[in-house]
DNA sequence: GTCAATTCACATGAAAGAGACCACGGTCTAGTG
DNA sequence: CTAGACCGTGGTCTCTTTCATGTGAATTGACGA
């Protein structure tokens, strides 16, 4: 009975018309044939690379902007269109891509050689061999390859963050020794400041070349969405008005158009779901909520057991009063929730950190202020509404097993 | 009233340790011819 | 004789601790008007 009824269902969601044409279109991953707007920065991106068809070294090349700006797009179009042309004319050229975000995959020194290697199709083991050693192993194999070698770095910013510049000055040096190969760098950073923070003769080495994403503005994002749109939705589903809307929240988000496709994405699937034949104002603004929502919640399951405690602490004290919540005040709740819970408590020092991190992630904002004779501390407060920190309350208290 | 010194309550840095993983090479063991 | 099991060594990575140093403004207290 139970059996046939969700049978039954599975039969009529297959039959049933969905509003979408082709939803991979408005996926993150997606990219399309033409990049609207970016006309001018693939051009300038092309006139960078294009020594590399004769063999020439083109200069390394920095690439800035904020999310969702189509910095990553537009660099992986240009070194696509090369490739096609190289392969054509029979020219040994290689692009690597590589997101340095990408935990386990390319954050540290070792990892990003390791998996540069892994890619000219040595196999690396992840942890065991000396860096040393893994350098020597990609070194040889790129001169075996007789090859130019173009290595795209994705939030390069983030790398170098993590296991500082060397990694930078190295690879750029590599290429003085290399007889048969040319390596060319491109990073691509989210953070417009990061360049100053790192050591001059990397930057000056790295950043022959720099070219800046501006965002879009509202009514570019607007056509961007109405030809991904065209794609993706069968025709008139989309409400009038819904893409302006759409393009003003995204707008004012520093124009970013990832985060503009993946609302009016949500907004389908929810309307959809609700069985509807078009998209309204209405779920925009559910999309909206949801977004944040499953933001948080998957922010908030991550975090090891300890960032749990500190940040169930900080959820007490902030549902107690409404006034700002100071560091010590936070470490004393959490070293009796830790007591409760069973786990060893950490040192200060280290939950100074973990409210950093966590501010970072964005769930709560903390602010370092001095109160004049009463010290310097961190004023922390809750950055979600209340409905979400009800619910982010019972994940911990579930999570730690307090409930 | 003004101004520099003081002081608080942490923030921020640096270094180093612990423990988990992992590869490599050498040694031991048991099975095979 | 050889394949496989089993160490010990040396390496990375992440999370912490320990020790040191830094910091911004309210408060204090000396000083001069």
């Amino acid at each position: 009975m139970k059996d046939n009824n969700i049978t039954g269902f599975f039969e009529k969601f297959i039959k049933k018309d969905s509003i979408f044409k082709e939803k991979r279109v408005l996926q993150s991953n997606y990219s399309p044939d033409n990049i609207p707007h970016r006309e001018n920065e693939i051009n300038h991106i092309a006139q960078i690379i294009a020594p590399a068809l004769k063999l020439d070294k083109p200069s390394n090349l920095f690439v800035y902007g904020k999310t969702g700006t189509g910095k990553t797009l537009s660099v992986k179009y240009t070194t696509n269109k090369i490739m096609e042309v190289a392969k054509d004319k029979k020219i040994p050229i290689k692009v690597f891509y590589i997101n340095c975000k990408l935990k386990k995959v390319a954050d540290t020194e070792y990892r990003l050689i390791a998996e540069l290697a892994r890619k000219l199709g040595k196999s690396i083991p992840a942890t065991g061999l000396p860096t040393e050693e893994v350098y020597k192993i990609f070194y040889n194999s790129v001169d075996k390859e007789k090859t130019l070698l173009v290595i795209i770095l994705d939030e390069i910013d983030q790398l170098i963050k993590k296991a500082g510049d060397e990694i930078l000055y190295n690879l750029t040096r590599i290429n003085e020794d290399l007889d048969n190969s040319i390596i060319t760098l491109i990073g691509i950073s989210n953070d417009l400041v990061f360049v100053d923070n790192i050591d001059p003769r990397v930057k000056s080495s790295l950043s022959e070349e720099e070219i800046v994403f501006p965002p879009y503005n509202a009514l570019q994002i607007q056509s961007i969405l109405t030809e991904r749109i065209k794609k993706a939705f069968k025709e008139d589903i989309i409400e009038q008005g819904l893409i302006e809307k759409c393009a003003a929240y995204a707008a004012r988000e520093h124009g970013d158009a990832r985060r503009a496709l993946e609302l009016i994405r949500v907004a389908g699937e929810i309307a959809e779901r609700e069985g509807k034949q078009n998209v309204v104002i209405k779920h925009l603004d559910k999309a909206e909520a949801k977004i944040e929502r499953d933001r948080i919640q998957d922010i908030v399951c991550s975090q090891p057991k300890q960032f749990q405690a500190t940040l169930y602490a900080i959820l007490k004290l902030n549902k107690e009063r409404n006034d700002s919540i100071l560091t010590g005040e936070v470490y004393e709740i959490y070293k009796k929730i830790c007591s409760n819970v069973g786990l060893r408590p950490l040192t200060q020092r280290r939950i100074s950190d973990v409210i950093a991190e966590l501010d970072m992630s964005g769930i709560i904002t903390a602010k370092v202020t001095s109160k004049g004779r009463y010290g310097r501390t961190r004023e922390i407060s809750m950055s979600v509404p209340s409905h979400i920190k009800d619910k982010i309350n019972k994940i911990l208290a579930e999570g730690l097993g307090l409930a």
